[in-house]
DNA sequence: ACAATTAGTCAACAATAAATGACTACAAAT
DNA sequence: ATTTGTAGTCATTTATTGTTGACTAATTGT
């Protein structure tokens, strides 16, 4: 009910903070990743949670969704430049804690 | 109910997302804080809220509680060195949004 | 003595985030 | 033709977070 000139980096903070899109960072770090996939990997997640955390984070401009129109006919996402700029600042986070 | 051995990274960007800590944050970069100067300064901001940000802060190893034993008698918060460590990871995130 | 300022706590409520289960829709395999 | 795998959506419920207003308690100022 508010936010409306709120802090960049406090809303970017929040965003990341939601559940498993630290995991899903991590994971894209390694290869595109896939829906059903994710689900299976990514313990303690639903369909629910992770489609939000992975529509916001493509709408946040870190995960391109592209469709395969190829063999089995599926979606993939991958790090964007933006999202992979986050990863040597979550390695900062590491030494921090 | 969950996060026993969940990824430390994820716990701390869920804790620092937490209302009003990126600004408190700031706030105690410039200066020692004190609790009802902050209720003045930080706008939308409630005792509670701000009570469980500085508490929680303080838990994390971020800032350091102490009552001034002078003149009025009050409590000041100042960065410790692991808080004034995040601050540079927040000018990086800065450059990523 | 009384009021204000210090720094909070507590319980109840409201708002937001996450979980659950049912459902959709298309393509490919049996 | 039916099941399986793809990738989701939708509505409801539950859990977590934040807000509100009343209250405490010590110190300082008038």
């Amino acid at each position: 009910m508010e936010n409306i000139t709120g802090c960049p980096i406090a809303a970017l903070l929040k965003s990341l903070s939601a559940k498993h899109k630290l995991q899903i960072f991590t994971l894209a770090v390694a290869a595109p990743l896939r829906f059903n996939n994710l689900l299976r990997q990514i313990e303690g997640s639903n369909k629910q949670t992770l489609a939000t955390a992975l529509k916001e984070m493509e709408v946040d401009g870190f995960l391109n969704r592209t469709v395969i129109t190829e063999k089995p006919l599926h979606v993939e996402y991958v790090l964007s430049t933006k999202g992979e700029a986050l990863i040597p600042i979550f390695k900062q986070l590491e030494g921090v804690v």
